[in-house]
DNA sequence: GTAATTTTAAAACGTTCGTTTAAAAAGGGT
DNA sequence: ACCCTTTTTAAACGAACGTTTTAAAATTAC
């Protein structure tokens, strides 16, 4: 049933960096068949069309990534004191690098594809998120506003899509921002890096004030 | 020379909100003349080829919206006192509702463009968008500076990066996040609401303090 | 009014796309 | 060895794409 490394997970393996590269319009499944070494009509066989290809590229980082999470909010949740809303986004570094693990850039393909799911008119992938993984998206909301009681459901649906935002759109353009960094800076920063640096920026935002401060 | 409407700009009116509706891959130029009533062959005619037009729907934005913009910021950092990040990112607000003015939904469209722009692997934008407007940019440190001096230049880098990403993300998808908005919470909140809405979150996230303060 | 130029129009071009087909190859069970 | 299922392969399909061509129509200039 398996051999040295079957052709699903081949597909699987040069369509996600594809996809996250050139995005899923952009990438032709004679470029990622060729780049698995597979068969153009392997595809078809195995995933049954090319959207199906997406789904499942998808699908495979979710499926490592949201029990991590999940894991790590529940512990939260769990104890009894006050988290802070650095606790909270910190919960998301060890799911994101373990995303690093699995594949070369995994953490910054799945932000890419997230990024990509919400734009490229893939609202399906939206509405297969929350449907699947609507526990850990609960669990999401109950820590933060267990960090941050004083928040409004309106306040702090508002705030964690400006969240995302920030999120999806830096880890996207990693790639360029650490060149930036490099040659303007002489800053090296890796992804984990990266994912440190904007956590505060993150608290910060979902800890804004309503009142009219001085900044 | 001119008509009712001549050919470039019903070209140009179709192809913007078709572009950003579907992204510039997903948008043929069969639809876009469709839309705009004229002929397939007009679009080479007028602009040469379909990265062309791109760059012509894109240019039309920023020639309204940077000028704009740059008055605005000038003014701010000419004032004696010390502006406050509210007062930096404020100034953004009429600049944007103008692109509204120019065309329906103008100010989403705007947005999603330069979104687009950071993703779509159309990277000669933002190559495009730093020559010609290298001036703009630079104001735009320059007053966020002089409201918050205390800022490294490279921490001004990350942070107006991660403000960026907020924004396009926020107005990209706010047709979707307004309508859940007001479904859920009977919210109705138009795009300069959803502006003012964002802007303490970007005050805020610029304002971080590097100090590990409980949040 | 006529000639020169610009714009529009219909049709076809060659390519690339996702998908399907049908046969060959490989694998597994007995 | 055999049959049966699964997988791989090469070839072709029709559709859609951006672009080019050629001629008609409209506009401008004199």
């Amino acid at each position: 049933m398996v051999s040295k490394l079957d052709t699903k997970t081949r597909i699987l393996d040069a369509a996600e960096s594809l996809f996250a590269e050139h995005g899923f319009s952009d990438t032709s499944l004679r470029l990622i068949t060729t780049r698995a070494s597979v068969n153009l009509a392997s595809v078809n066989y195995h995933f049954g069309s090319k959207k199906e290809l997406i789904q499942a590229v998808i699908a495979r980082h979710l499926e490592l990534f949201m029990p991590l999470l999940n894991e790590k909010l529940t512990a939260l949740c769990a104890q009894a004191e006050q988290p802070s809303l650095l606790d909270v986004f910190n919960s998301f570094v060890d799911p994101l690098l373990a995303l690093e693990k699995q594949s070369k850039n995994g953490t910054v393909i799945f932000m890419q594809l997230l990024g990509r799911s919400y734009t490229d008119e893939q609202g399906h992938l939206r509405w297969y998120t929350t449907t699947h993984y609507g526990e850990v998206l609960a669990n999401i909301t109950k820590a933060l506003l267990k960090a941050n009681p004083t928040l409004s459901s309106q306040e702090l649906f508002w705030r964690l899509h400006f969240t995302l935002g920030t999120a999806v759109f830096t880890m996207s353009s990693s790639g360029a921002l650490m060149d930036i960094a490099k040659t303007d800076f002489n800053q090296d920063i890796d992804v984990e890096g990266l994912i440190r640096k904007v956590i505060p920026y993150l608290a910060s935002g979902m800890n804004t004030s309503t009142e009219t401060t001085n900044m």
